[in-house]
Order: C-alpha cells, then structure tokens, then sequence
DNA sequence: CGTTAACTTGATAGCATTCAACTAGCGTGG
DNA sequence: CCACGCTAGTTGAATGCTATCAAGTTAACG
C-alpha cells in the first residue's frame, strides 16, 4: 500500500466511523474491524461515471475525497438524480446483495473512493452485529431519503421543491461538518439541479432568482448562502425527521 | 394464541419465507428461527391508517393477508403514495432502526397485520447472518424500486409513468404467486393510482382510457389486465432489472 | 483571446391541473 | 322497495405551471 493510499485510509476512517457512529453505537472491536477493511483506493476526475447503471459489481465503494451523486438514465437520454453523496459516505452498499447496479454513480468534482471487495463487507457483518446493525441503518437512511426525494418531486411546485432540495442538503452538510448551515460548497451546475428536482435548467435559473429575489438564498460558483433559514424552511415545508439525524446535531 | 393467530401465523410463514429465500439461501436452522418469532396478529379493516406518519414504533410489521400502501402527505393535504404492498412483505422494517415512523401505512383491503416486536428482529438478526443479510435485502430491493420510482415520477410523461405502474404491478403480484401477469387483482382507485403516479384522478382517468384504447391495458374494479405485455413494457420502457427478481422467474 | 460550458432572458407552446357537472354503483334506512 | 347519500368514475372547458426554443451574456480555461 502507497503512503497515499495509507493517507486516504485515515481520511476515510475518519469521515465513515463518524457518520456510522452518528447512530449506532460501535464498540471499539467493531471501529477496529472496520479500520481494517482492505481497501483500493482511487482518484476520479470530475464529472465521471464510475459505476455504469447495469454493471456487475465486486466491490462496494465509499467516498474519500470530493462529491458525488447517484443518477438512472432513460432511453431518450433523460437522467434523474437520486441523491447527492460527500465524503464518508458508503455510496453504493446496495452491490453487496444486489448483483446488477440499478444506477450509476458519477463524481461531480475530483474525488478519491475507497473500494471494499464485497466477501469483506460481508465477512465484517456477519462476524460484528454491531456493524451489519450500522451499515444496515445507513441502508435505512438513504431509503427514507429517496421517500422523501418522491414526495418532493410528485407533490411539491417547483419553487417549494428547489426550496426544499436546500434545505436538506444544507443540513446533511452541516451535520456532516462541511461547513455550516448558512454558507456551504455545493459543487453542482444549475442543470444538475435540473436533474435532481426534475425541472428543467431554464426553470431552475428562474426558480433560484425567485429564491434570491425573496431574500431567502443565493447560490454563485457551487457556494450555498442561506440568508433566511427559517423562512426558507417554511416556504419548503421541511422537516428534517426523515433525515434521521440526531437531535443533538442542529441545523 | 388463538387457534386463528395460529393460522395466521402459518400463512404469513409460507409467504414471508418464500419471499425472504426467493433470493438468499436460508438455512433450515434459520427458516426455523424466522418462524418462531412472536408474532401478534390483527385484523384491519380496507383503507385504514395503521401506523400514522411520526408515529413511534416498538414492533415492526408484516402483511399476512391484503393489500397495504405506504405514503407521506404534504400539510396541504396532497398524499404520496411510495409502495403498494402486498401478503408476505415485511411493510416497515426500517422501524427496526429508525425510531421515527417518516411515513406512514394503509390498507387498500380488509387486511392481516402481523407485529414482531423490534428486539425480536433484532436479536435474529444478531444470532443469524443469515437472516441479517434477507432482510437486508429486503430492505435493499425496496429501496431500488423508490429509485425507480423517482426516476417514473420525474422523469416519464403520464402515460409512460401510468403504464410503467402496472408493469411493475403485474411482475410483482405474479412473481409473489397473486394472478398471472396478465390478469390481477390490484385494489386500488384511480385516486390512489393518481397518489403513486403524482398524476390527478381525472387525468389517470383518461389516461387509462389511453392505455385502452391502445389495445394494452384495460382496469375495471380493482382487475387489471395486460392485454399486450410486450408493446406496454415498449412503451413504458419497462426494465424489470431494478426489481432484482430471478431470472429463473418469469412475467 | 479564442473556445466552450454555464448561466440568463424572452417568447411561445403544451401537458396536466383545476373547476364543474354529470353518471353509475352500492349500501342504508325510511 | 325505492329514495337517499356517498364514493368512484367520467366528461368538457378553461387555466396555468413548466417545458421548449432561441438568442443572448458571462465566466472559466488553455
């Protein structure tokens, strides 16, 4: 192993034992066994797919470095994002009981991912309850996310949709620790915007100068400012129960 | 236990192991454990809230008989329907883990509630691999097809997005044994096709009269049948890969 | 400084919603 | 037994939110 490479593994041990342990509680064997997971570790351009949807997969990858976001494309050439992934986040669990990727995955900025070969992760579970508990949750979590990501684009107009799109990311950035609620990188062009609130780029520059208009936020060069959280959760309806995100961590 | 929990308990056995082993290979000794969870029946009458969104949760669910639906509502009274469940699924595993019910759950029909109590789940989990990694999967697939269901809702026009609905619907109920695909029994109005499709009743309406006058589906109290499978996949561009069923398993 | 991607703005078009009225089926009670 | 009420389904007309098309401007980058 590289000394780089033992330089990510640090920094991913860092990132993932702190959002695992958000929840769960892992006993210090567990946090050991984790720390040891062999893993490959990578760098990515920006903006590159690096799990094709439909591929069959090995290995189950983590975010070291940088950002990402899951996406499915249709025949017409279409995409839906699906979420929005940073550092520490275990992107694609779902390979290790999943045989073919149902989505891809593509960096937004240059990024470094850690790949962990499946017969690990599992091996991990099945001999630490409390890890299959915590990776299990993670699970539970992006789930209730996409409920959420549904109800947002059937059931909310485009303005409260964006709103709402801030709101969310906003707190999972703060809790995260990038930075706080008010003011965060948010490496995404306004056409991935588009994708993710299935909007077109037009509407969403139109919808983002109604939300700068009202005093609410303002988005430059992938830099969120939040100028009125409250207001701007209201206009969104947001309620960050579903993020599951502890109490103890505020907004 | 009365002699019907008995019953109940029986039925909700064959199908919730069918389910479970449809994909992971479960031991006998863990076939065993699954079924000698304590088990609480009840019977719930059609179109009633059994767990309310925000509610909190020491048991986690399984349908013995019925069909169910989960949703989220917005304050302004507009629902999203997110799943439609029927007999063998394990409706709200997530409450295993996430304390906080973020949706809630509904039958469509009269219906049979099976409650396991959490530590019940959790303590099989922890004692069988096993039975960790089905229900994981479990959990994995069920998030899959909300990504699919993003991607229908935000991306296809209503029609695609109508007949990409029974699509799944009529793969499903006959991978689970309910009807053959071309001919189901799917109890729900074209109110609540138009809650799962974020379409509106009138337009569900004639757009079901399009499917129709196609040729490809027709719908008449609550029995849907396919009368041409191939052009409504076609059209809807239908993919079944998402819903990780077996080959082995056809439509 | 030329090239390209991202962003912005205006005008037009259309898919789906909304509003409103009407029909059909079904259980209930007088 | 029929009237009544209620829910589900159907149809028509009008409106509107958002997409589409087209033509800019700005910004980043080699």
């Amino acid at each position: 192993m590289s000394d780089q490479t033992a330089e990510w593994r640090v920094q991913l041990a860092g990132t993932l034992l702190r959002k695992l342990s958000m929840h769960a509680t892992l006993s210090p064997a567990e946090c050991e066994r984790i720390l040891s997971l062999p893993v490959r570790s990578q760098r990515i351009p920006a903006r590159t797919v690096f799990i094709e949807e439909g591929a069959s997969r090995r290995e189950a990858c983590a975010l070291v470095q940088g950002h990402a976001c899951r996406f499915k494309t249709l025949a017409d050439g279409s995409r839906q994002i699906l979420s929005f992934h940073i550092a520490g986040d275990f992107i694609d669990l779902d390979s290790t009981v999943l045989e073919i990727a149902d989505h891809g995955v593509s960096t937004l900025t240059d990024s470094i991912v850690a790949y962990v070969p499946h017969e690990s992760v599992t091996a991990a579970m099945a001999e630490h309850a409390g890890i299959a508990r915590a990776f299990w949750r993670e699970t539970q979590v992006d789930s209730s996310i996409f409920r959420e990501w549904l109800l947002n684009v059937g059931q909310r107009d485009a303005f409260t949709r964006l709103a709402h799109l801030l709101c969310e990311t906003a707190l999972r950035y703060s809790a995260a620790g990038l930075g706080r609620a008010e003011r965060f990188e948010f490496p995404v062009t306004q056409n991935d915007l588009a994708d993710a609130t299935a909007m077109t780029a037009v509407y969403v520059n139109r919808t983002l100068q109604r939300l700068r208009a009202e005093g609410w936020v303002s988005m430059h060069h992938g830099e969120v400012r939040i100028e009125n959280w409250k207001a701007l959760c209201d206009a969104a309806g947001f309620d960050r129960t579903y993020l599951h995100i502890p109490a103890t961590i505020a907004a």
